[in-house]
RNA sequence: GCGGUCGUGGCGAAGUGGUUAACGCACCGGAUUGUGGUUCCGGCAUACGUGGGUUCGAUCCCCACCGGUCGCCCCA
């Protein structure tokens, strides 16, 4: 037996039947926000993911599933969405569309090589929506709002929405400077990841969780300390805009986004609730303005966020959240015997061309059985064809919540059951 | 990549160095030759992750590998 790669899963009904719920729900919800949909490879040249994601990341440093392909091209299963979106807006010039700021939303599977466990696959799907061609804070809001309505939407509870801000490159670049003159004596005190981060990325020593405690941690400087006026200014708008849309959050000033193309900014939603595991990331974003240039195309301003689904049915299970999914058969076709089964056949279809979702028996099931069968597809009607029936040009029609049963001539066997199926027997 | 833990029929789950490896659920049939549930009776299955080793004999003991799961790192 084959069994499926390692950090894989299959989605069989019972769980695809939620799946297509949320991703309905998403797409509605994109739909009031006047979000487009967006679908891109999941496969790209691997250097997209180098320059856009950036190289001193996790990301690229040690989860790309990297291949070449016959041609000798180095191509990499997308690990995120932002990169290459941002890759279809340049090449397709999406820039000089006449209706910016160009708002763009995808679903789709993320693959990551990763040690797999709660929450964490090697294959995954993301829910994301990127707004590329705007620098006004209300957009900011705008896609934290998106993210929030989903899982409020979905009836989750438990969340926390994490804001921060990264600032832009001057004030980036005072904040490094800070945290290295910061750091630099201490460094032989924090362990080896931060003593390569205070070479690469000095920022990411913040969310170091070994070296949590480090007194140093507790003093470290600030970057909402050394956001220049633009930045700090750009801050509280988006602050401002969440308050006055009553959205609540809290700051978190180590708040540190683990790819590269982050600045001003940054956010996460959390869940809080029980029994979440050590996971508690529903999702992460923030703005990116850079990123499109340093694809090749005009200087853009761009936000989004990505959201794991697993993720999301993990806290609506968590939550015993119970999705409004309809599990039952509007019809089954009970028949009995070798003339009326043939007749049956005919009669299902009959029903299905009026758009009646019926199904019958194909085991050779005794009455009985079939009944039971009926059962337990939870059918609201059984339609039943025996020898009797036959003969008069009728079938029975039972409604099986109430037990009531009505004789339908088989001239009128659709309209009928569909006036049933609409507003029941009587 | 590192660490803990686990791996017995479709699912759940006992168990033992030695003739036919429990049980429960599910499924099928009957009691009830055309009406769902319950009950009772009967039936059912290629099951000990893979490969080595120890042994007269391994599902059980040892080793390796594979896989699941949880945690670390990091993230969605």
């Amino acid at each position: 037996m084959i069994n499926l790669p390692r950090g894989t899963q299959d989605l069989l009904p019972e769980q695809t039947q939620k799946w297509q719920y949320v991703e309905e729900q998403f797409k509605a919800l994109c739909h009031t926000y006047n979000y487009k949909e967006i679908r891109t490879p999941i496969f790209e040249h691997t250097e997209l993911f180098q320059r856009g994601v950036g190289d001193t990341t996790d990301i690229v440093q040690k989860e790309m599933y990297t291949f070449k392909d016959r041609g000798d091209r180095s191509l990499t299963l997308r690990p995120e969405g932002t990169a290459s979106v941002v890759r279809a807006f340049v090449q397709h010039k999406m820039f000089g569309n006449p209706t910016q700021p160009t708002k763009l939303f995808y679903i789709g599977p993320m693959f990551r090589y990763e040690r797999p466990q709660q929450g964490r696959m090697r294959q995954f799907v993301q829910f994301g929506v990127e707004a590329l061609g705007s620098a006004d804070p209300a957009i900011d809001a705008e896609v934290m709002a998106l993210a929030m309505n989903l899982y409020q939407t979905l009836g989750l509870k438990s969340l926390k929405l994490v804001v921060n801000s990264l600032g832009d490159n001057e004030s980036r670049a005072n904040h490094r400077e800070a945290l290295v003159n910061h750091f630099e004596p201490h460094a032989h005190e924090l362990c080896s990841d931060c003593q390569l981060r205070l070479q690469k990325n000095p920022l990411r020593i913040l969310d170091c969780k070994k070296d949590k405690d480090h007194p140093s941690m507790k003093t470290a400087p600030s970057i909402l300390d050394h956001l220049n006026n633009y930045s700090k200014t750009y801050f509280e708008q988006v602050k401002a805009y969440l308050d006055q849309m009553g959205i609540e959050y809290v700051v978190d000033q180590n708040l540190v986004r683990g790819l590269d193309y982050y600045n001003h900014t940054a956010f996460e939603i959390m869940s809080n609730a029980e029994g979440f595991g050590s996971i508690t990331t529903l999702s992460g974003g923030g703005r990116f303005n850079g990123l499109v240039e340093d694809l090749g195309g005009p200087e853009t301003p761009g936000i989004g966020f990505a959201l794991s689904v697993e993720r999301l049915l993990m806290a609506l299970e968590a939550e015993s959240v119970i999705l409004p999914i309809d599990e039952a058969l509007d019809c089954y076709f009970v028949a009995l015997g070798e003339k009326a089964e043939k007749k049956a056949v005919e009669l299902v279809y009959t029903l299905r061309n009026a758009g009646i979702q019926v199904d019958k028996d194909y085991q050779g099931k005794k009455f009985k059985a079939q009944f039971k069968a009926a059962d337990r597809l939870k059918a609201k009607y059984v339609v039943i064809l025996g020898d009797e029936e036959l003969e008069n040009n009728v079938v029975n029609v039972k409604e099986m919540s109430t037990g009531k049963q009505e004789q339908v001539k088989i001239d009128e066997i659709d309209s009928t059951l569909k006036r049933f199926v609409q507003g029941g027997i009587s």
